[in-house]
DNA sequence: GTCTATAGGCTGATAGAC
DNA sequence: GTCTATCAGCCTATAGAC
């Protein structure tokens, strides 16, 4: 990858799209598609106005853009987790874990993917569906996967997954406000790091998936007498 | 309670008002605040736009109202659960249920407050930040008792409310978009019932905060040999 | 309480010079 | 590629008649 730096005022190739797309994903994250307005990406952004049109036609095409281009990077990085031969729990544990990283590099990326399902998907059209669709069947194959095999108990792998992105997606989404809700609240906490909760998650699917019968853990190559 | 029918075109006391609260919840839910439009508002109403000024001064008003009433109304439909003395375990599962009916009975709740979450709560001031936290504080009361008392294995109640909630708040928030979907996808499932899931989700947390010395169930009055 | 008419502001987009 | 100037449309809020 040709990204040496992460400098916030890009100065590769094409500077001001890299700087609108950039700018762009923040702002649609925090205040939503209809809450954005192309002015204020466009100055944050240090880049006129007018070249959201010349580039991509429109606040609408921008979003979209962002999204297509948010969508792609992380099917991306979640796909090594698909075709990998180890056992579904170890895999789960793994996905979740992929997933608080993706999340903390990106995040925009759990926001404007609620947002966008929150108003039921109005943006996501062909291409976007379908990548969209991609994300979460990964998620699902390893839950199958993890039920046909035995390494968790018999549970629907949809319920399951609903569950699991669930709570993955809201913590992510829901951190700014978090931080604001501890400060203001009577006694200032200081809100949980995602390491810990990804620790947590992880331990509550593996006791909660984990098989009924005798030992659920896979054997370890010498078993303890 | 005066309401003996759910008619969709109020009839009571000041009809109009309780036509754009009513509209109003909807479609801030649908759309959002920025998403939606006053008039839009009022037209499925069937009311005149002027009067969400006479009524609330505003849109921000209308806003406002709608979401200090939902949050009222929640806080007070979850209040009999802090004060029951029955066992932790019980009294989280009893939660998980009640929480779902009423993310049934109102559909807008748990999408419009994660829409204000992801938004930063930047519509939360004073009375309404309060009720907002009342709502959260009822859960994770049960599950600081649960630990205390040694129904749950030692987890950090608030990384296990962010998830219960995140998981819980996902599943309603989401529903539409999942129904479109599930249409949309290659192959036409149909989505999950809410019974289901929260059957799914109570046995996950039962299993997932069970404490890992011997029988995690408190004994029954009569133990069976 | 409800309506019509209209004001006033802001927003996204375009045309055209450089 | 980037900028300035400008426009047309929309959206909320208000004034005032009924």
């Amino acid at each position: 990858m040709p990204l040496p730096s992460k400098d916030p005022t890009p100065t590769g190739p094409e500077p001001s799209r890299e700087a609108l797309l950039s700018v762009g994903t923040e702002i649609f994250a925090e205040v939503g598609f209809d809450g954005a307005r192309v002015g204020a990406i466009a100055e944050r952004a240090g880049v006129n106005a007018a070249l959201i049109n010349y580039y991509f036609g429109g606040k609408a095409g921008l979003y979209r853009a962002i999204l297509g281009e948010t969508l792609t990077a992380v099917a991306d990085e979640l796909k090594p987790l698909r075709s990998s031969g180890r056992p579904a729990d170890e895999r789960l544990q793994e996905l979740i874990g992929s997933f608080a990283a993706i999340a903390t590099r990106r995040p925009a990326f759990p926001t404007m993917v609620l947002r966008e399902a929150l108003s039921g998907g109005v943006h996501l059209e062909g291409d976007l569906f379908d990548r969209f669709l991609e994300v979460f069947r990964t998620v699902q194959e390893i839950l199958e996967q993890g039920v046909r095999e035995g390494a968790f108990r018999p549970v629907d792998p949809l319920l399951t997954h609903l569950g699991l992105v669930g709570g993955l997606v809201f913590f992510f989404a829901t951190r700014t406000f978090r931080e604001r809700l501890m400060q203001q609240s009577a006694a200032p906490l200081q809100p949980p790091a995602a390491e810990e909760f990804i620790r947590h998650l992880q331990e509550l699917m593996d006791r909660g998936l984990a098989p009924d019968s005798g030992s659920r853990h896979r054997p370890a190559p010498e078993e303890l007498p």
